[in-house]
DNA sequence: AATAGAACCTCTAGTTACTAGAGGATCAAG
DNA sequence: CTTGATCCTCTAGTAACTAGAGGTTCTATT
C-alpha cells in the first residue's frame, strides 16, 4: 500500500498543508501515521475522508455539522435519517441567509441609485446610511 | 449638554456594552470622556456615531469598510465618489454572494430530496456527500 | 559518503468581530 | 453610610484557518 507525504495529500485534495495539520489537531481527520523522522504518511483512507470534509465545507456546513456527520458514518447506531435531518436544517439555513442578503442587496441597492440620480459632484451615500 | 453612561448609550443604541467598548478599543468610535471614577460618558455625537455603525454593519459592511466610510464622512478631501464605489463594490460582492448560496441551496436540495425518493430506512445523504 | 535544497516538523501568534467571566471600583438612592 | 446596580480592566474564548520563526528530515546529485 502506498504511502502518501502531507505535500501530496494537499495536492490531490487541494487543501493547504496547514489546513491538514489543523483538521488532525482538531480530529476531524484522524492522525496520520509518522515515518521514522516523524513525517506524517497518509493513505487512500485519508484522502477519501478529506475530499467529504472539504465536499460539505463547500457546501457551507460547519466543522461542527462535518464532525456530526462523520460520526453517522462510523457509528451505525443511529437514527437512520439523522444526517438527513442536518442537511434539511442546513438548507433551511441556507435558505433563510439568501432571503436576508437579498433584502440587504435591495437596500443597497437603493442606496447606490440614491447618489446616481444626484448631482455628479455631490454623492449622499453617507448621509444615506445616516438615517437609521 | 447631557451625557450618557455607557449602559444608557447600549439601551438607545441597541448595542451590548462590551461592543461598544470594543469599537472605542479599535478606534472606530471616539473615544469617551470619562467622569471623575473614570467611568465613560458619551453625548449625542457617539449615539450619533454608533448608529451609522450599526446600520452599517446590518447591512453587512466589514468594520475595515466602515473605518474608511467614517474617513470619508471626516475628511473632505476625497473623491467625493469615494464612498459611491464602497458601497457598489459591496453591492456586488453581495449578490454574488446570493449567487453562490442559491447554487449550494439547489445543491443541498437535491441532496435532501435524493433520501425523500429512497426508501423510509436508508438515507443515503452520507454517500451522496462522498461523492465528490 | 557528503551536501544542498526542498519539504517537513512544532510552536506561537494573528485574523474578524465580538462575547464571557473574574475581580474589583464607583455611582445613585434611601 | 450602606446596598445594589452599574461600571472598570484584563484575560481568554469563539470559528476556521493562515503566517512565520527556527529547526529537522528527506531525496537527489555529485
Amino acid at each position: 500500500m502506498l504511502l502518501l507525504t502531507i505535500g501530496q495529500l494537499a495536492r490531490l485534495s487541494h487543501c493547504k498543508i496547514p489546513t491538514i495539520r489543523y483538521y488532525e489537531e482538531i480530529a476531524i481527520l484522524p492522525k496520520a501515521e509518522r515515518s521514522e523522522g516523524n513525517q506524517r504518511r497518509y493513505h487512500e483512507l485519508h484522502l477519501q475522508r478529506l475530499k467529504f470534509i472539504l465536499h460539505c465545507r463547500a457546501l457551507g456546513f460547519s466543522l461542527d455539522e462535518i464532525r456530526q456527520l462523520i460520526d453517522l458514518q462510523v457509528c451505525t447506531d443511529h437514527d437512520p435519517h439523522e444526517a438527513h435531518q442536518i442537511a434539511e436544517k442546513h438548507l433551511k439555513d441556507v435558505l433563510l441567509k439568501i432571503q436576508q442578503l437579498q433584502s440587504l442587496a435591495d437596500e443597497l441597492q437603493s442606496i447606490v441609485n440614491s447618489c446616481n440620480s444626484d448631482s455628479p459632484h455631490r454623492c449622499n451615500i453617507l448621509s444615506v446610511l445616516n438615517k437609521s
